[in-house]
DNA sequence: TATGAATGAGAGTTCATTCAT
DNA sequence: TATGAATGAACTCTCATTCAT
């Protein structure tokens, strides 16, 4: 986490503005079909300070993506603390699940993995969020098979990740087709189901 | 599927050599960051004729999705045809794992669905081979219930996409980072879990 | 000689247009000051056209270099032709001194220049047209030498280098100023002087 | 010489400092190459205050080719006392023909020649060193003349034009290729020859 | 069917310079 | 004196597409 754009401590409040602008753009035309001058207009500022802020449009990119970073941080505290662990994942799924549920998280999700597949900089950016969360969804996954609360069917880390991998699309899927079932209980009784054991 | 494109009746053979240079194409480099021009000459053709062929770059992609119903059918017709609900699930798992694996599909799949997401035509296309896939799963997933092999722990169409979604991500997963479980045996499991009751 | 660009073999007359075009804006405005734009709207050709025709602004000027190939062979042949060694040098001294003079030589000699002190690609194309000159100069003046004509005051390569460098100064001399001597004669006896022994 | 820019005199020492990276700039990148964004910080100082200490680009490279003119000075002296004519003029051809070579004169005198060729006010400066340096070579050849040390092969002030320019390019050649015959023997023997009369 | 010259809007980025602090 | 955010025109170059041949 050390040298990774820390959007927490003090930026420019310009710089969030450019944030938020790109961030609209991105999700009403898409990261490729969006211009730096798109991006300036919404913002309000001229193209030359947008440079002064981001390197380039792909350090915007990867800023955006790193900002998701702290937005996971409620998650990865869910998981790991106080109740049982039933009740964190449980809570997890619905709270996860209608963060990946939002149209910006969704749509963006799919724009950084898209670009993650060919850029590094951006894939690190998207490795180092799903592995942070993925982590800690594996530690709530063991205690709570140590607790005899469910049985794991494959190596926690798979099971961490098949589990996220369907929480994602699922979100995904509310904002694809114009149809929406919208609640999560058919995931939830999903994944509870595969740790029936 | 009246005015769908029809890869399979008579295309001029020089169609499927633009096709095929145009998925290396955007397997190399991405489908945005790939020009027309890059595909002529993969495809060793000058860019006049390329249009041609194609209406333009967007069609060609749709032609490419398009080219993909005719490689679900199999699966399709092994999710219906004669053995138990049960083998023709497990089969299902392993062969269309081992397609979605197979890195034209997984990255060719995000660039087409980051495309669906703004452009109705590749939308079109996408949801297409979704629809009918998910239909002969959910058929099989309904058969197996019905015979008693398993129980469904949601609505079968809710359980069909969660399956499909998981299958998918899966296999873009082992294109992603460095490592693979590479086997689907973890999935599997997952599943059947899942489909436990 | 063999792979350099060949301006004199079959080449689109367009490409001629833009060629004359750029050396209008580089003589006017000089080679950075020009933009891309400029030099298709001076060729009456859209900028996208130019591309067509040229790789970038730096092949542009690596031709026009190579142009001035061509027009050295007069002087080469001079040189090493049928008359007196004594003959060939005074007729070099007030032709090359002619053309170097001219300002669309002297002029764009000095970019040209400029641009090789960075650019390994402008370099090459500069040192072979001084490369070739060079040798017919010192192969008249070592006949001259042997034919008892004159005597070299140095080795005979770098007295060729010298009156090379003599010839091209003055003639960017006479383009500088506003004053102009504007005639050879005292270019042509300080040399013979030199050589005078 | 009123309105000229006026080195000597007390200047800033944060001004010197900007002009040694302007330099360093300009002969690593060249003129054109270099921004004023690059001069700052490799003076170590922002780009607000650098124009606190220069109007702007142009009155940086003149301000440059000002400094040149206080370094001219001893060449003028040596060129105007005490010793014999031929004594002047031999080391005048060595140690004007040293500093001619050294990369940061012979490099950054390119870059204003080329820039003096459209810009009045670098003209302006390029000519004044010009005019002072020839007109002390042009008192020392006509003393020589003179006291029959040599015979002048052209009226002295084109004379001095030429060994100037022979000295010059001769230094710049040795900042171009990769060969280098690094001595000013040659250059002084052909000189000397042409006076010899 | 096949060619590639032609188009011009638009891409991302850099530029010299200004100005409020 | 010193800062660096702010400006917007300009840069080189690429784009998908058209069209005369």
């Amino acid at each position: 986490m050390p040298d990774q754009p820390q959007p927490a401590t003090q930026v420019h409040p310009r710089k969030l503005e450019i944030v938020d602008a790109a961030i609209a753009c991105f999700l009403r035309q898409g990261y490729h079909q969006t211009g730096m001058r798109d991006i300036a207009r919404e913002a309000g500022v001229s193209i030359g300070n947008l440079y002064n802020h981001f390197k380039g449009k792909e350090a915007l990119l990867a800023f955006i993506g790193a900002l998701e970073s702290a937005e996971l941080a409620p998650f990865i505290d869910g998981l790991t603390s106080p109740p049982s662990p039933r009740q964190r994942l449980l809570t997890f799924i619905d709270t996860y699940g209608a963060y990946a549920a939002r149209p910006e998280n969704a749509l963006l999700g799919v724009e950084l993995l898209a670009e993650a597949l060919r850029t590094p900089k951006i894939a690190a950016v998207f490795e180092q969020n799903r592995a942070s969360l993925s982590a800690a969804l594996e530690t709530c996954l063991q205690q709570g098979a140590q607790s005899g609360d469910w049985s794991l069917p494959a190596p926690p880390a798979e099971v961490a990740t098949m589990v996220l991998d369907m929480i994602e699309s699922h979100g995904l899927r509310q904002n694809l087709g114009a149809r929406a079932q919208s609640d999560a209980s058919g995931l939830r009784r999903f994944i509870l189901a595969a740790l029936a054991g």
